[in-house]
DNA sequence: CTGCCATTTTACCGGC
DNA sequence: GCCGGTAAAATGGCAG
């Protein structure tokens, strides 16, 4: 990873600029979050209930997510042992 | 705000997808930067110096977008001057 | 905060010891839970489900924290509302 | 490792608790190093450098620890060589 | 402006 | 011994 200014440069280059194009999108759409907010509390709503609520749906299927990976576990684990391979 | 069966309901939880989505949104793109990252290390390149290569490239954005800022500051300056508008 | 070598520098000192000697606690307690993995590997099972089981648990219970705090959070905004105060 | 409902369950649900218990244990001194520091900072010590300070003596403490093995397995080279053990 | 929360970064640990 | 993924530390940003 010497000659940074030939070939190996120039890939470099190019993961940066996809890096920082990507950044700019999410910065963006963070933006974008913001303004919904923004636009709710103006509505009337309570933020901070808001970010509960988000939270907890959050929580709830990140549950939902664990109860499957661990349920993929014991398959794995019952078929080791199953198959006497 | 009471009657949250209502519209105000309705409304809460339009908000509350929309920014649900947003920030699914806001995830992937968190992915798809992981493997950018991914993808130039596995092309010998070494993340932590390419993070701080991106901080400072982003700060020195920001330095030029202060001058920017300053420079239409005095423009304006000088066109009030100018225009005496 | 300047004079370290005076009151400030004796206060620092102590902060920093008493922190120290937390980290230790702490990093004894890790390694008693290694051993207890190892424990249990060695007794049978497997490392990764049960890692994965106590992330569900600790998942499930910020589940049923959040939803505490959300209705404490729905109490509050209905109380405001409902005395009028 | 079948039999999840008898011996091997009970055994496992043993592990399981002795764990979290010590990663309660855990969480709760990492509360408490938290406060220290809050506490430090309420004094007008700065955190982030603190942290530096710490990880420093951290560092300083390993080196020594390296250099005593090495002492250690120069005493024992010697002492072997002493002895003729 | 301060504390708190989310995100990001670093470090670790088990598996291959 | 390295790599991948997972957990902890640390930093930054936001609401109050």
């Amino acid at each position: 990873m010497t000659n940074f200014g030939g070939f190996a440069g120039e890939h470099l280059i190019q993961f940066i600029e996809r890096i920082e194009r990507l950044e700019e999108e999410k910065a963006g759409i963070a933006e974008d979050i913001k303004e919904v907010y923004a636009e709710a509390k103006s509505n009337g709503f309570d933020i901070k209930i808001m970010r509960e609520v988000i939270k907890l749906r959050k929580l709830e299927a990140a549950d939902r997510q664990e109860q499957e990976t661990l349920i993929d576990l014991y398959m794995q684990a019952l078929g080791t042992l199953g198959t006497d391979k």
